[in-house]
DNA sequence: CGAAAATTTGACGTGATTCAAACGCAGTGG
DNA sequence: CCACTGCGTTTGAATCACGTCAAATTTTCG
C-alpha cells in the first residue's frame, strides 16, 4: 500500500464530504443558464419553502444551506463549493428544502425552470423518477439528521411512529403490527447499541407506551409516543 | 391545534423515516416491469458492488439494505417496505450501493435496465441529472453516516481532508486555504458543540497537524491528518 | 431436549455536551 | 485616544447519555 496523504485523490473512499463528479455535468447544464447573479456575504439566495424556480450552480465563493425544523433548532446541512449544484433536493417536493445563504461573495448561474416539467423534453416517467430520487434524498437526509441530533429514546419513538404510519398507509392497523427484524437489526438501523435498544423497549413497556412480545409490537399509548417524538433535548 | 396521535398523518413533519409518496409513482413504473420474484428470509436480492441491473419495487414483505465500509463495520441503511423502490442509489455510480437481503418472505417487481441509458426515451441531460441526484444522495448518505459513527476528532479531520481535496480539485493549494465560515457554522455542519470544535482545533494545533489563524487554515502534516481520518474507534 | 443464538439486565468507563467564565477583537461613541 | 459594548472564540469543570464489558435469562431450532 503506497504512502499517501489522502489529500491528492479525486474521490474519497470513506467519509466523502464533497463530490467533484458533478463538475462534469455542470458543463451541460450551463447551456441552459440564462442568468448570472452575485451575492455578498450573509445575503440570502433563497428561503426554505420557496417554490422551486430551478437549480443554481456555484461559480465562485461559498454558500451554506440552513434547514429549520418545526422545533426551534436549525441545522446547517450543506456547504456549497464552486461547481456544486444548489436545489437538487427541491425537485421532489417543488419547494426548496432549506435556506441558502452566502458566507462569502459568491457568483452563481441560474438554470431556471419553475416546474420540473418545463425541463426540456422531459418525459413523464423520467420526471417521476427524478422526483422520486430527490424526495428519497431529502427523506434520507432528515432521517440521518435525526440520528445525530436526537437522543436514543426519541429515535426509537420516531421509528415506531413511522412504522405505525407505514402500516396505516398500507391498510393495516397502526397500533399493532409485526416487525420481522431482530433487535440487532433494529438497533443497527437506529444507530444504537443492542443493549440500549433493549433498555429503551423495557422502559417504554414500563411506561405503558407499548408492548413487545417477540416480533409483535403494540402501541398502547400513541399520544405518549408522539410526545416523545416531539421532545427536545 | 387539534389533538393528534401523530400516527394517522400520511407524511411526517420531522423525523421522517419512510415515504409513502413513492407509492403513486410505482404505478407508472410497474408497466415497465417484466419479472416478478420471491425471496425467503435471509435470501439476498443483490450484493453491494453488483453492476446496476435496474430497480426493484417491493410488493410485500420487508428487506434490509446493508452497507459495508472499507473498515470492518457494517451499517444497516434501509428497511424497504411494500411500495418502496430499491436501487435508486445505484443509478449514479452504476453499482448497487449496498447488499439487500430479505428479512421475511418478500415479493418483488423488477424493472430491468442495465445502464441508465436503456431507460426508455431518456435524454442525455436528464440522464446526467438523474446521475447527479443519485450520486448526491449516496454522498450525502455516507457523509451523514460518518457523523453518527465517527468520534468528533475523526469528523473534523475528514472535514479538513475533504476541504483540502476540494481546493486541490479546483486548482488551489490543498495545504493552505481560507474558509469563510465561522466556528459556529463549522461546528453546526459537523454536528458538534462549538466548544468541542474549539478544543479539537487547539489539539490539532498542539499536535502540529495544522494551524488556524482566523479563517486561514494551513495543513502542516497531511499524513497525520489522514491517519486520524482512518482511525477507528 | 440441548446447544447456540438472541435478548435482557447490571456495573462501569468515557467522550461529548452543558454551564460558566475569561479572553480577544471590531466597531461605536464620548 | 480610550473605555464600552457585543460577538466570536477559547478554556475549565461538572454532568450525562450512551457504549462496552460481563453475566443471566429466554428463545430458537436442529
Amino acid at each position: 500500500m503506497e504512502k499517501s496523504t489522502g489529500l491528492d485523490k479525486p474521490y474519497v473512499e470513506q467519509g466523502v464530504l464533497y463530490s467533484h463528479s458533478s463538475l462534469l455535468f455542470v458543463q451541460e447544464l450551463k447551456n441552459l443558464s440564462q442568468y448570472i447573479l452575485t451575492l455578498r456575504r450573509k445575503n440570502t439566495l433563497l428561503y426554505q419553502g420557496d417554490p422551486f424556480q430551478g437549480l443554481y450552480i456555484v461559480q465562485c465563493g461559498m454558500l451554506k444551506q440552513m434547514l429549520q425544523s418545526k422545533n426551534d433548532n436549525e441545522q446547517l446541512t450543506h456547504f456549497f463549493l464552486p461547481g456544486e449544484i444548489i436545489g437538487l433536493d427541491a425537485i421532489g417536493e417543488g419547494f426548496y428544502a432549506g435556506t441558502v445563504i452566502a458566507i462569502e461573495t459568491s457568483g452563481l448561474l441560474h438554470i431556471p425552470f419553475r416546474r420540473i416539467e418545463e425541463f426540456p423534453n422531459l418525459q413523464a416517467s423520467h420526471m417521476q423518477l427524478l422526483r422520486c430520487l430527490s424526495r428519497a434524498m431529502s427523506l434520507e437526509h432528515s432521517r440521518m439528521w435525526q440520528m445525530i441530533s436526537q437522543p436514543a429514546d426519541v429515535r426509537l419513538a420516531c421509528f415506531f411512529a413511522a412504522m405505525s404510519r407505514s402500516f396505516f398507509a398500507r391498510g393495516y392497523s397502526p397500533y399493532s403490527f409485526r416487525l420481522a427484524m431482530s433487535r440487532h437489526e433494529m438497533a443497527d438501523y437506529l444507530c444504537m447499541a443492542v443493549e440500549t435498544l433493549s433498555r429503551l423497549i423495557s422502559r417504554f413497556q414500563q411506561q405503558e407506551i407499548l408492548t413487545a412480545r417477540g416480533h409483535e409490537y403494540c402501541i398502547v399509548n400513541p399520544d405518549a409516543l408522539a410526545s416523545i417524538v416531539v421532545k427536545r433535548k
